[in-house]
DNA sequence: TCCATATTTGTAATCCTTACAATTATGTAT
DNA sequence: ATACATAATTGTAAGGATTACAAATATGGA
């Protein structure tokens, strides 16, 4: 809890219990959760929560660069706490979202074609292992 | 006009007005449109088109395989008639969507640690070359 | 403690997308 | 060509995720 509290003040956000919650479950949760899969865990915790507050924090925590949102249905966003590049794999049967740890030349560009580049997205669509 | 009715009769779907106009706006496009943009250009054609129409082409040519979805920014879908796997550059100024010729090793893989793969998409996000 | 400011909360509004039913068009058999 | 069954189009309503907003609450410093 002490290193969310530090990771929180070194980006100068307020460490609210909420924020620390959300931010403590995203950094331990490997499941890239929606904002309604957080908002049901922290009520657990936090009875009086509000969904509004779970997308506040959100929003602060990827402006200070301490998360990522995840788009890849267009349904709805959800959030990683690792903000290195990585991949992912998203299944289109049980839905998840799995870390890949997949050599990629392109995370190193700086620019491409003379375009400026700030993040590189990569997924794969498919058929989990576990759903094969 | 021909080849888009071919396109359309080679998946079984119906070459109506509306889906041929739509599908040759697409595939002479390079923009990626939402589907307002799509639903505006079609109008100045088709005046009484009904934007439920526009989604439910779209939808048919994806479900066909002649469209593919593009999601970047989580807020409204846009459309690629080229469906050869290509990637793209986000501009988060002027919000264009530009195809990028690169080499990725990972288009080739049909699996990876085991989980299946029925699609790769990779884009960057950053300026373009134009607002730099 | 007091006060200014930031955060949280609940509700309403917004925007994209889909559901639905009525109307219109299409293709085929007579 | 006509009649009929089926499919597509249209307009409106509903759904769902996200944001806007203002009141209530909490925070941190004087
Ligand atoms: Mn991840
Ligand atoms: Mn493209
Ligand atoms: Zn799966
Ligand atoms: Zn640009």
């Amino acid at each position: 809890m002490e290193k969310v509290r530090k990771l929180l003040e070194s980006k100068n956000i307020r460490p609210t219990y909420q924020r620390l919650k959300i931010l403590k479950y995203l950094t331990e949760s490997k499941e890239h959760p929606t904002v309604d899969r957080i908002y049901g865990v922290m009520k657990k915790d936090i009875p009086t929560i509000s969904k509004t507050t779970v997308y506040n924090t959100l929003n602060s925590l990827v402006e200070a660069g301490v998360a990522l949102p995840i788009i890849i249905t267009g349904k709805e966003a959800r959030f990683d706490s690792n903000v290195m590049p990585h991949h992912h794999f998203y299944c289109e049967k049980c839905g998840k979202i799995l870390d890949l740890k997949v050599e990629c030349e392109h995370f190193k560009k700086g620019s491409i074609h003379g375009h400026s580049i700030k993040e590189l997205h990569g997924y794969y669509k498919g058929i989990c292992k576990n759903c094969l």
